[in-house]
DNA sequence: ACCTGAACACCGTTCAAGT
DNA sequence: ACCTGAACACCGTTCAAGT
């Protein structure tokens, strides 16, 4: 709420006077969303339709930052809109009835706006021999290392024990380094030649290799 | 945070000792909720196999508050359980190629999931002549009527303009009552003889007819 | 009709310090 | 190895008061 009375010069408090409250405001916003899909015009048969349909949502959501999270915290909103009733509709004529017409709209639409992964886009970090040495933010608090090949214990060397106290733990394809702290370096000793993809979170910052 | 701590008979700041964050917390938490689901045996084909794994999806999600909510919070703990793989094997089974059966099954888990309706169990009220009275709690700001029938306007009075300065406003089936800052009584004029289902926040409560 | 400052009751998180 | 008090930088929301 501050964040947006900011960009509309205005304090926090003003925006109550507009909206009830966050939750009216999300609400709104996900009708904005949804009225901003341009329903493609009927004909084609159910089938292109639907398809259609699905990927006029598709294009809205990625068209608009966090439409795909407005969308999903007010799922109510879906069941109100133009598209759904239109997809309903759809489905209808290709003979199922309004009830199950209802549920499979409601689950291309939520597949289509969940769908929509993260696309976290990975750096490929090339292992030298011996061990890789991580350096960590004194923000942060671990890394996280993900590696293409399915076997990820024979790609890192880890304490064997899987106690908490180990500073890295293997789990299926991940491992997590962490207890790091007020340590400003961590240590994973990764097999000679092996690539990892590596992918951390955001706040996080990577110094070397 | 602090809420669970307290469950615990610790402070908040403990929790960071076994925990990186509020979201690794959330992660451990959906993979137990997804671990937890009991997979059903193969047999009795693909189709037989889908629906007997997602009603357990189901099930598992209806048995524990809020498991829908941490699930689509974490949405990449979908794609690491064993539900996923076994679902996507199902699929596979059927003839589809992983990255579809990967996809179907995005599908059908998100829908299973989301698709926990918030069931509101709405109370029928019954119009008497003139006007309702509804009285409202000092903490809450408004009141939400949901008429069955589809024509709104026909059963409620309301002024005519649709401008924000009015106590309430007619949106589609339902009308919301609000800018009711200090007053403790908002009122609404059904018609005689209508029949509305009442649905309100929880946080609102309801006195009299 | 709309905006404001100030306050309230919360959040998640860090950090030095304790045992 | 685990816990704590105190603090930090936030939240959403209300309310009396201003214009």
């Amino acid at each position: 709420m501050r964040a947006l009375a900011d960009k509309l010069d205005v304090k926090a408090a003003s925006l109550y006077w507009h909206v009830r409250d966050r939750s009216e405001l999300l609400d709104l916003l996900a009708e904005g969303i949804l009225q901003g899909i341009r329903r493609p015009r009927r004909g084609g048969g159910w089938r292109d339709e639907v398809v259609a349909m699905s990927a006029a949502v598709r294009r809205r959501v990625a068209a608009q930052k966090d439409a795909d999270r407005i969308l999903m915290e007010v799922p109510e909103a879906l069941g109100r809109s133009d598209v759904f009733k239109a997809l309903a509709a759809s489905l209808r004529t290709a003979g199922l009835r309004s009830a199950e017409a209802a549920d499979v709209t409601l689950m291309v639409i939520a597949y289509t706006v969940a769908g929509e992964a993260p696309a976290v886009e990975p750096a490929d970090v090339r292992a030298g021999a011996g061990p890789a040495s991580i350096a960590i933010d004194s923000g942060s608090r671990g890394v996280m290392l993900r590696a293409g090949p399915p076997d990820m214990q024979a790609l890192i060397r880890v304490p064997p024990d899987q106690s908490s106290a180990a500073p890295a733990v293997v789990r299926g394809e991940q491992v997590v380094v962490r207890r790091l702290r007020g340590v400003g370096r961590g240590e994973i000793e990764l097999n000679p030649d092996a690539t990892v993809k590596m992918t951390m979170p955001a706040a996080n910052r990577l110094r070397g290799p």
